[in-house]
DNA sequence: GTCTATATTACGATAGAC
DNA sequence: GTCTATCGTAATATAGAC
């Protein structure tokens, strides 16, 4: 159960106390009364600030989606080799997930009910369809084994990244940072291109 | 939306079409009138075979976790060096994935709000623990690459697994087998202890 | 084994006072 | 901006006929 939050609410602050009880909850599991519970206030003065549930599931997977495609745009992801532009963006995918890791979670958990959650699948979608083309070049170029086909190798890489959101917790409230950020991008980045077996 | 299936039922029979609307509509967003639509009986013909919603949800992520369970027990996971020990269950796991799909993907989204939902987190990280152990006297033995926390690669290694149920769907109704079901264990094993790099 | 009918509770959302 | 009270609907589950 998460605990209220007091003071005066704009739909920002609501958002990050409702991201909370839809990821603990599922969204489908979550109810205005428990929404109202977890931020201290009543159903009604919730309506006040958002037009309902589906508004604040829009407004955390839009965010999620935005952080993502801009990474797309940073210089690194689009100069140099599309070997070196495809581990900078995988390392940078695995930075934003765990910067806005609430966000990111509920992007992933989406399943299609409703139209806000098929307009998010679909965006989905086209970041992968992006990264996907990063690979295929990356193995023209012959940085990549061939012997992997480049849809399949990416949609495990991704669901290794993408895992991430079901144990990573941040630090305690000491203010920015958190414990492993800088090793768990290493990590992926070594298993991803270089595997389990012992470096020879 | 899933369509009928005809004939008198079981509880076996009733699960399966129950498990598919569960994982088109997630468990939360399934009530019992799109499981009666479904399996194109009444609600109350449901009540007859199972107690509720949540006996439905017990047997499928059951019947899961039994098979990744057996694995554990199979001989080539008990003998031989812990690396081959290691990706004879990682190859399995990925077998039985996609031969339990519906199943498995059930059990790998729940999220524990009742009892059963606890209760299968809880035998989920019980498995975790086994394999990691694998990995652990795997990297012991030397077989393994060391720069890379035991618990963490075990986490992603299983992330890249599981992701398997977001996107894999067996072949058409011709019988058994599937097209990538070896592709897709041979791709997962040469990603998880090889990487994406070219072999040199 | 399956049905229709219904009890009971919980849900999303609104009205209107302060 | 927040509240209490409430509307209409949809949920889980049961009763009892066939």
């Amino acid at each position: 159960m998460t605990t209220a939050k007091r003071d005066t609410y704009t739909p920002e602050t609501l958002l990050s106390v409702a991201v909370q009880v839809f990821i603990e909850r599922g969204y489908d599991g979550t109810s205005m009364e428990h929404l109202s519970k977890a931020a201290g206030i009543s159903k009604s003065s919730i309506y006040h600030h958002v037009t309902g549930k589906e508004e604040l599931l829009r407004r955390a997977v839009s965010r999620a989606l935005d952080e993502l495609f801009g990474i797309l745009d940073e210089e690194h992801a689009r100069v140099g080799s599309a070997a070196e532009r495809l581990e900078y963006v995988v390392r940078r995918m695995v930075e934003v997930l765990m910067a806005e890791l609430p966000y990111v979670t509920l992007l992933l958990r989406v399943r299609g009910n409703t139209g806000t959650e098929r307009w998010a699948l679909e965006r989905r979608r086209e970041f992968d369809h992006r990264v996907a083309a990063l690979l295929k070049d990356a193995a023209a170029e012959g940085d990549v084994r061939a012997d992997v086909e480049v849809r399949l190798a990416t949609r495990l890489v991704f669901g290794m990244i993408n895992s991430i959101v079901e144990w990573y917790r941040p630090d305690g409230p000491d203010g920015r940072g958190g414990t492993g950020e800088r090793e768990v991008a290493d990590a992926v980045a070594r298993l991803v291109f270089g595997g389990l077996r012992r470096a020879t």
